[in-house]
DNA sequence: TCGCCAAGGATTGTTCAACAAGGGTCAATG
DNA sequence: CATTGACCCTTGTTGAACAATCCTTGGCGA
């Protein structure tokens, strides 16, 4: 789903597909951050030999959306405080440039934007708060594609995987989409009227106030849960912490 | 080399060793792109399994050193002219971006630029190319990192590393070297002073310069050799395909 | 009761051997 | 000379095995 759009006969891999099943499964929040994931488990669950399981889960380390503990496996990346700053600084830095560069941006950059925002409000419209985060982080998917490089595109892709998992951490989505509707409209009218520095404005006190929702969920979703630390229960005890 | 400096005590799993080895042999040259590398084969040198390959093998994929085609295995990567575009593009959006901030910058920052240049310097008279290539792209990365999100400095890395395939692929690094060591100390001057308009335009055209050299480089080496596609003879006779 | 220590179990890290599938080579054939 | 087909090499994937490491748990002593 936030996967490039390469579609529909792509062959490929038994690994490949191990890959994307989990990541899709991480990025939805099937499997919370700090699930761990057994690999026994998880490769007779998905009816792949332990090998192949963990060639996939390798490439999903070096995205960043699971982080591997030598001797203690692997668990679904559990985002902090300082990660998500981090995030969001790089995130000033591409979208910011992005924004200003976007005044002698090329037309199909602009429908794609459209196209996005205009998922978003239907989205929101149907409360599918699911499909809202998606098209969100499109739209902003299609700003920094107005850079021109591959390269970036991709790092960015990962990027906002890697903040999903942080909003599908917290409970209620509902929370974290709501009302951003709005604001991403607001932000594509001006980029789309070339008025510059004031859309880059505008974009700061969007991810200004993005980063500081997301701290707030990250905050609560650690402190609510008495005996979840989100750490020390991913092996052990946890009712369901595997993956099968 | 050009690896995170978490230096010497640093215990590490099988695969992250061969891992190691084989990008340190494939930035350095060792490796020319398109070199086919044999599982088997590579895996008896390194003296560990195909599977604990395989998994450094896709390790070394996601960072962009090597190519995977199904059912053909992985070589070196042979990069692309519109790929050398694409890096450069990359560069320039995060250097420049680097170079505007660098005003508001961190003294540690400078000192870290200043010993990459001064590292260069020594090298270029030393004419030890390869280690003026390494100090050059430290320059970069230590410009870069002025941004400071981790995350980008890990991207840049990376991608640097990609660079530093397409010297490596050209037989002699010193004509890619020579000279630039004025042209980093210049930039440098300009940074540290603070100019920041004037820094960036002459950032602009060090990376076009750069970028052109690259690209004739490319050129030359797929031109010369005769009957030297550097993909068609990657599989076959060529005479040391293979890694061992 | 509390804390320390050893035994035991579970999980990962790594290896080995095997086989099917796909691709390339090369020679025979029309 | 182009095509076909057999052959071989290589990759993709599996299953089982074992050592090393970590966690848990129960026993032991204070």
């Amino acid at each position: 789903m936030l996967r490039d759009g390469s579609g529909s006969t792509e062959e490929l891999s038994t690994t490949g597909r191990v890959a994307d099943v989990l990541r899709e499964r991480i990025v939805e929040g099937a499997l919370p951050p700090g699930t761990a994931l057994r690999e026994v488990a998880v490769a007779a669950e998905l009816e792949v030999s332990r090998n192949t399981l963990r060639e996939a889960l390798r490439s999903l380390a070096s995205e960043g959306l699971v982080v591997q503990t030598p001797n203690r496996g692997v668990s679904v990346r559990a985002l902090t405080a300082a990660e998500v700053r981090d995030i969001y600084r790089t995130r000033r830095v591409l979208e910011t440039q992005a924004a200003t560069e976007s005044a002698v941006a090329d037309e199909a950059h602009f429908t794609a934007m459209a196209d996005a925002v205009a998922a978003k409000e239907r989205a929101e419209r149907a409360r599918r708060w699911t499909e809202a985060g998606t098209a969100s982080l499109h739209f902003h998917q299609a700003l920094v594609a107005v850079l021109g490089s591959h390269r970036i595109d991709e790092f960015f892709r990962t990027l906002l995987a890697q903040l999903r998992l942080a909003w599908a951490a917290s409970r209620d989505e509902e929370r974290f989409q709501r009302g951003w509707a709005a604001r991403d409209r607001e932000l594509f009218e001006l980029l789309r009227r070339g008025h510059r520095t004031q859309s880059v404005g505008v974009l700061l006190v969007y991810l200004e106030d993005s980063e500081r929702q997301v701290l707030d969920g990250l905050r609560q979703a650690r402190g609510a849960p008495p005996d979840d630390r989100s750490e020390r229960n991913a092996r052990g005890r946890s009712p369901r912490a595997d993956a099968t």
